[in-house]
DNA sequence: TATAAGCTTAGAGCTGACTCCAAGGTCAAT
DNA sequence: ATTGACCTTGGAGTCAGCTCTAAGCTTATA
């Protein structure tokens, strides 16, 4: 039986967090205390890690809230059940991927327009090109954007 | 001159962004009607086409703020000053990507060692690796987090 | 002139995942 | 018995970037 701050030695997730999770129904202590003060097993700390583990997965809580329930009960359903939840979060995850990768080139594209230097900026090309929408071109080769 | 409806049509951003921008100091209307209208030139115009161009390349209000301070009088400010913030952003924009990328290869890997059928989830990869912290392979072969 | 659409403001609400606070109770060690 | 570390709770604050509301004025059209 771990104390909170036990808990969150193990799990390296703060005493706040734990807290706030059981707050938001995804991590019980299956114990208390007279006093009230929780107390976790072992159980409990399997299920902490699985959170742990979604979340560094890109799952939000209420993903997990759904992954949770289907753990406590695995009978009641289907690994398509699970499959859903996964590929929700995949595309959810390409999506932004896409976007930052859009985003990771045009600034790319605009450093290696730019001289860099402490020359004033009157004729940055990045100013220009911010200023051209990226329509145009960097000054010399014709990608940005495009 | 262009009252802010217009604006908000010709910029894609609504009304409401568009105050919101002018209370964060981003963009101010250069003139007011009598009764307090707002009427936008056609620099203020450019000047908004700027910061949606920056927005979409992944700058958050407070760069667009320096950006725009830099716009604004380019002579006092040096090529450094646009590469440093650039990259800085470029920086963000990396780490987020990595961030993504490692959650992708690991919503594909898990899809992967599932079959995602309608028979029940007793026995499903997706939740042991979840349950094992990744740490485990996908029941065929040692690939996730390894 | 009446109506509807559009404008103004300050300020509140939203999202998600924490993070912290105050006020007070508990526990272990001295 | 006292100190200090730890625990409890409800609720507020944080971040970024919007998004919306309410109450009231203005403007364009019929």
């Amino acid at each position: 039986m771990l104390k909170i701050s036990e808990l969150s030695e193990q799990t390296g997730l703060s005493a706040h967090t734990l807290r706030y999770y059981e707050k938001h129904g995804l991590v019980n202590a299956s114990n208390r205390s007279e006093a009230g003060y929780r107390f976790y097993t072992d159980s409990d700390v399997r299920r902490v890690q699985f959170v742990k583990t979604a979340r560094n997965t890109g799952f939000s809580l209420a993903d997990i809230g759904q992954l949770l329930s289907i753990r406590v009960d695995k009978r009641s359903h289907s690994c398509q059940d699970v499959t859903d939840i996964t590929r929700k979060k995949l595309v959810e995850v390409n999506t932004k991927l896409a976007e930052l990768q859009s985003m990771q080139q045009t600034l790319e594209l605009l450093l290696e327009s730019c001289c860099g230097g402490s020359e004033n900026a009157t004729h940055c090309s990045i100013m220009e090109a911010l200023d051209a929408g990226l329509s145009r071109e960097g000054k010399k080769e014709a990608r940005l954007i495009k």
